[in-house]
DNA sequence: CGGAATCCTCTTCGATACTG
DNA sequence: CAGTATCGAAGAGGATTCCG
């Protein structure tokens, strides 16, 4: 953890990839924007990583300022991790990459792993502000148990965990009913028809919907 | 080269990583924005890299799609690597990223290496539309014998190498001047007025451009 | 001479086991 | 649950050699 390997360039991408360039970096932040995370729960969702690398890239990115560990107060008492200002300024690049990434996905899933929660900057990527113009909506999810919501308005989009206080469309699925349907293996009509994916909400929120998370020149 | 690892993830994130995130990697990609490199430039200018990580990062980048080698018909016949178009849809993320890293070249630059193209990418990333709205503009540039240019119009920005056709300013400068005023340690008022940096054009243009390049949030 | 392939050493990664 | 410790495997860095 001390002493670094550096690209020794005076350019801004050396310097930032310095920083977040390394092996699973750029995921940690990813999930850490969804909001904070138990060691745990990256654990998990950072599949395959090695225990003493999550605990030395924590700690990398602790001493570098991009993220902060937080106790709650007892009795829960259990420590996190929350990005600071500085770690959540790379919204913008992880979201690029994640625009970058989209077509990569036509490629088969195969055994690839997959949480709920990274619906959050699947949604992101996908977004289309052309679609978006003059839309206020809020679009809830429940994927695989797990609640989180988009709040479309002024042309922007913003993600929350959680149940939504008054969605235009609650959509429910299964982790796989779900990837199906995005994978395009399953067609979303049917996949409703067949009850494999429970909507609540105006059809045509569900269509505005849809339009909205096509990503554009794809 | 051949097989390759993977985070195993359906996530544009962690595909898009399985690609562009190895070492070294983005920092080529960054290069080739510039234009068509050689080999042996590419070499240069990533300071420190093996020769076989050159080669196995370049095969790599071919046979994903993201650049191609070309050669000049002879007598030139030199072989030399360019982004497709694939690989140019990867601007965006560099910018972001480049934009992310600006403050960390607060930072002393001690003995970092320093390449006059890369003045491209930090045009890039201390871009301020806002500044540039309205604005149609040719700002060239000289730095340690490397002529390139930006254009500004309609509050977008494009760079190109070479000697600009009719530009409202014209700044010349080694590289080492001109790294001392962006590190701030040296006053550009001053470093015109001594002579060290030469500028053709108004005062006028020379604030505007100031402005222009003067990152918002910073 | 530019564009690589080879070799060798060193660091990092990945996976598991272990500890406060 | 939140990390350390450990160790074989893979990747990086640097020099040198090969090929055209």
């Amino acid at each position: 953890m001390g002493k670094k390997r550096s690209y020794q360039q005076y350019c801004s991408i050396a310097r930032a990839l310095d920083i977040v360039g390394e092996r699973w970096t750029l995921l940690i932040v990813r999930d850490l924007l969804g909001g904070p995370r138990r060691y745990k729960d990256l654990q998990e969702s950072l599949d395959g990583i090695g225990s003493n690398l999550l605990a030395a890239r924590l700690k990398d990115l602790e001493s570098a300022g991009l993220i902060e560990s937080i106790k709650q107060p007892p009795p829960s008492s259990v420590k996190s991790y929350q990005l600071t200002a500085r770690g959540r300024a790379l919204e913008p690049t992880v979201a690029a990459l994640a625009h970058w990434g989209l077509e990569l996905l036509a490629a088969p899933r195969q055994k690839d792993h997959w949480q709920p929660q990274w619906n959050h900057v699947a949604l992101k990527a996908r977004f289309n502000p052309q679609e978006a113009a003059g839309l206020s909506a809020t679009y809830a999810f429940e994927i695989g148990g797990y609640p989180h919501y988009a709040v479309v308005k002024d042309g922007a989009l913003a993600n929350f965990e959680g149940t939504a206080p008054n969605p235009d469309l609650l959509l429910k699925a299964s982790d796989e009913d779900f990837l199906r349907v995005v994978e395009g293996e399953l067609n979303l009509k049917e996949a409703i028809q067949s009850g494999l994916i429970s909507v609540e909400g105006s059809g045509e929120s569900l269509l505005r919907m849809a339009k909205v998370f096509t990503p554009k020149h794809s």
